[in-house]
Parts: structure tokens; sequence; C-alpha cells
DNA sequence: ACCTGAACACCGTTCAAGT
DNA sequence: ACCTGAACACCGTTCAAGT
């Protein structure tokens, strides 16, 4: 059984920087790893084993630096969210959040399955934290009730969370099948054709709307939904 | 190594009503076994293997009623939303979507990590796609865009099964740890104390909000915030 | 300190063969 | 028609042992 050979995918950087408390190195290599094999074979490819094979390592080494596979998780989890950067300072509150929530999906659209990672493991990293603490300092100087802060800012949270899942749902469903995009808005328009109109009569009329999705738009929209949301208990408050 | 007999759970109702049609008994009896399990072992204790153990059958005959796991999996969606019953007619439209988010939260709370089951599958079975035309109706006859209705009905959809997601993950964590509740909150608002104050003030402060929480509070908060937004939507239009 | 060998207790799925 | 035996190609994790 020849163990293929692999280059450790772009080598770490090991400058005289690396003092006493040097975070270890491996680490940061493992975590690497796991994501080069996140972005080729999705979440469900993800397995300790191809992950040690990468690194020309046997499965068993892996456990001398990581305490288990969710550990492992939840550091992928931190590195996408840490590629999220905030806005800029002195925005008013609703494009301040508007624009977290644009660039938040938009770090999770580098990465396959990102949403599921995020959500398979809880908030801990650093970076989660400091968006949570952008969240809430935003949410708060805009003058929402502090009981109410850390639910909009879950609201906001789930909101791009679950679009992007939904997102990568209906990928994974064009990957495979060759002609990806409009083959697949056929298929499913066929689907909805296959309904009985008498009991879908809504769903047959609006199949239009649900078959070829601009998904930009739809993610702006839900935004601006959810935003004026927010703004209502603002003015209602007051 | 010995295998514990067991009684299938509820014998199948196998009447003389049973045509030459008859939904193919086993496939039901199937479903009821993986409800069962996921039940009592949530949806990583769910095994072909242990559902075939639990019927007395060897994990390959399975494959003779089921396509794979991932039809099993869409088949205990179906009927984890079929618990949901549709509100009465005859509501305003606010109403009547807020009383359709309540009683899915609840049909997702008869069963362990249901969110995660629904979320792992599309939209197919036919208690999923009745729930999808309710939502089409309300939304229409309620006066929205029709290019906006589908998008509206993601958004509420979502915005429950995201949220019975994060009650699940958090309770995943009391489980196990013996004193669930108040152990679990002191433990977090520890965690909330080990932050550094100069780097998360506003979590700091915000702590008491978000240890302990009461559920239906913020269900109920958010559904508020998101209808809100709704009609926003609607006044707006007009 | 860091890694391997080897094992343990699992997976989903296929398929020829039995009844 | 329905199920078993047996295999294939995998999993995560532990732990004594090697260097």
């Amino acid at each position: 059984m020849a163990r293929r050979k692999v280059l450790p995918p772009a080598a770490a950087p090991r400058g005289e920087m690396a003092g006493p408390m040097a975070e270890p190195l491996h680490k940061a290599l493992i975590v690497r790893t796991a994501l080069d094999l996140l972005q080729s074979e999705g979440l469900d490819g993800i397995s300790m084993r191809k992950i040690a094979d990468l690194l020309g390592v046997k499965a068993a080494a892996l456990y001398y630096h990581v305490k288990d596979k969710d550990e492992l998780l939840a550091m992928l989890a931190d590195r996408i969210g840490s590629e999220t950067e905030l806005p800029e300072e002195g925005l008013a509150w609703r494009e301040s959040l508007r624009q977290w929530a644009v660039r938040f999906r938009e770090a999770l659209g580098r990465y396959r399955d990102s949403a599921a990672v995020m959500n398979a493991t809880l908030v801990s990293g650093e970076s989660r934290l400091t968006h949570a603490e952008f969240l809430f300092r935003t949410l708060s100087e805009a003058g929402f009730e502090d009981a109410d802060v850390p639910w909009l800012a879950a609201m906001l949270k789930n909101y791009v969370l679950g679009f992007a899942d939904e997102e990568r749902r209906l990928a994974e469903r064009a990957r495979g099948d060759e002609a990806s995009l409009s083959e697949l808005e056929t298929e499913q328009s066929d689907r909805f054709r296959a309904l009985s109109p008498e009991r879908y009569p809504h769903m047959i009329r609006l199949a239009a709307y649900t078959v070829s999705t601009d998904w930009d738009r739809e993610f702006a929209f839900g935004l601006g939904v959810l935003l004026d949301g927010f703004e209502a208990r603002l003015s209602g408050r007051r």
C-alpha cells in the first residue's frame, strides 16, 4: 500500500518570531489541512484519517495535538469566522449590521459547508467572540433594550447561517449533475408540475419564483425585512 | 454474541384494510423504529445497524425496503413535520403565521435533534409540501407580492428551525452533566467572567441576559420582530 | 516530545445466496 | 418476495510501545 507523498499545503511560517510561548506549530498545520479537505470534499468527506494521510502521518498522531474531532471542527469554525472583516466605525447601526451580514455571508461562501461547520460547534474561539461583541455593541449603542440585545444578535446570526445553509443544500443538488444550473431548474419545475393542482395551487402558481432564485437579491431582501423588524422595536419603545 | 430479542415498538396495524396497493407495511415499521432510536439516542446514535437490531433483523434487510439512509431521514423529517397541525381558517395573517410557528416549534420539540433532521433533507414528503402550501397561501392572501412570498416563507421556516437548533445545542451541553440547568448557567457565566473586560465589555455587561434564557419568551420575541418586518413590507408597498 | 502499530468498536452499502 | 452471510471500504479513538 504505497502512501502518496503529499507536500504540506503551503509551508507553515517558522520564522524566528516563534517565541517561547509559540503556538504549537502543528495545530495550525492540521487546521489548514482540514480546511483544504473541507474545500475539496465537503464536511462529510472530512475525517481524521484523511487529514493524517494528507500530512503523511498516522491518524493516531493527530491526537497528540488535538483533543478530538469536535475540537478540530471548532477551530475550523473559528478560522472561517475570522475571515469576516468588521464594518468600519461610525456607520449608522442599520448600515453597520447590514454590512456585517453581507460580509459574514461572503466569508461563509468561501468554504464548502461552512454554515454546517459553524452550526456544529458552539461559539468559543476568539474570532467568534469578537463578532458577538461587535453585534452587542452595535445594538446597544443603537438604543435597543439590554434584554433584547442578545436575542436580536442571535436572530441576525441565525438569519445568515440559515440562508447560507439553504444555499449550500441547493448547490449540493447541482454538484454531480453535469448541466448544473439550468438542468436543476428544469428538474425542479418538473417536480412542481407533478404536484396536484387542487392540493397545491399556490405552490404551482408561484413555482416560477421558487425555481430560479437570485441568491444575492433574496439575501438582501430578507436582510431588509429583518432589519425593518429591528427598527420597529426601536420606534415602538421610545 | 447473543442478540437481545426485542419486541417491535407497537405492532403495525395489519387489518383487512390492506388492499392490493397497501403501503409496504415494513416501511412504516422501519420509520417508527428509527424515530424511537432518534428519541433515545439522538441523530448521531441513529444507524442502519441499530435500527435493524431493534427489529431483530440484519442491516442488509433494510435495503430491501428503503433506498438508503438519506431516504430514511427524509421520511423521518416528514413524519416530524406531519405532527404540526395547521392553524384554523379565518385568522388574520399575522396571527395565523404566529400560530403556525408556535406549533411547528412544538412539534420539533417533541423529538430530539429534529431540527437537524429537517435540515439534513430537502422538502419532499407530503406533509412538508402541505406546510409550504399553507405558508404560500397565507402570505398571498395577506397581500404580499408574488415574488416575495417564497422568500418570506423561507424566512419564517428558517427562523423556527434555527431557533430549535440553537435550543438543542444548548440542551445537549446540559445532558450528561448532572445538575443540568443551574450548573450550566453558572458554568456559562464563569466562561463570561473569564473574558477580557477590555475586549468584550458589552458581552460582559449583558452576560446576565445571555446566560439564563427563557426560551419561550425569546421565541415569541423573535417571532414578533420577524412579523413586524413582514408587516413593514406590506404597508410600505401599498 | 512526538509518532507508530495494533487494536476496539463501530459505520453504510452491495450482492450472491438461501428460503 | 424477503432475508442472511459475508464482504468491502470505511470511521473515531485509545494506548502501549518505539525513537
